[in-house]
DNA sequence: ACTCTTCGGCTTTCGTAAACTGCATTGTAC
DNA sequence: GTACAATGCAGTTTACGAAAGCCGAAGAGT
């Protein structure tokens, strides 16, 4: 019930993009630096990032990795979900099949409060943007946040 | 960022007994079977809901478990964090000495995006009991949900 | 063209926590 | 007193998260 060091460090590394100005191409090593991440494992994690179009990278010398749109464009669900694929808080919310009892065809309470609270979540990370974050951490304040 | 087996198998093991007769004391064998469970790690998971007052426990012969509470006063969150303690979507959420960055002292947006998320994923499961749970089971309907 | 740099992709390793098991012990109803 | 069921503790096994390593590909600068 947690989330894994690859969306934290993931979820670090776009705000360090975010923080940085539009046109700067960052290297790995200086966010991983930055930000204490394991350059290797950040690499991968921002090899799907980049796939999904979230950053670009750019190879060769002074190479590196710029945001692939604005900030505003930019969801924490976004983020979290090209990392770690769609949350969900039991198996039978992903695939009804996974359900213990085997009795996925029937309804089932406990499912469908699951299903509520992953729709919770959900709500928080994709109501607030990278853009957002930057903002606060400038503010020191979340007074947006409701 | 999905809840444990223990979770699961807690929530469908207490709410079989919710669904019977509150005087009737349910051995595991009865919900191991009922509800697909290995028996001694319901056993265990029956033993912390037991020493927190959730369920009540009968030895001996035809002993088994009860209800220590009324449904409608034991919530979803009661049996969840009984199992597993109080769910932290980040280890800095549960301690911010945690922090990636070891900026413990600082503000971090991030976190306290992630502090909200938590918040309002604890309503949901604070709001429901099993009585409702029980109730939604036999109407099929979740209307009350909201 | 050559080379240096930085990302890309694959493989392997390591550690830890989840998930499950076994057995001896204690309590209780009959 | 014996059969049954929970208790408590000590395991084992499995799975996955979290890296680390290696080599190849692509682009920049000369």
């Amino acid at each position: 019930m947690q989330f894994t060091k690859a969306e934290e460090y993931g979820m670090f590394g776009v705000l360090y993009l975010a923080e940085q100005d539009p046109n700067k191409v960052v290297p790995l090593s200086e966010i991983s630096e930055a930000q204490n991440i394991p350059e290797k494992f950040l690499a991968k994690i921002f090899q799907s990032l980049s796939k999904s179009g979230i950053i670009r990278s750019h190879r060769g010398v002074r190479g590196g990795f710029t945001l692939a749109r604005d900030p505003k464009e930019i969801s924490v669900k976004d983020v979290l979900e090209t990392i770690q694929g769609p949350y969900h808080l039991m198996k039978c919310t992903e695939d009804q099949r996974n359900c213990t009892d085997g009795k996925s065809d029937e309804f089932c309470a406990l499912r469908e409060l699951i299903l509520e609270a992953e729709r919770r979540l959900v709500q928080v990370f994709e109501q607030h943007t990278l853009a957002d974050l930057v903002e606060w951490q400038k503010t020191k304040s979340v007074s947006q946040l409701v």
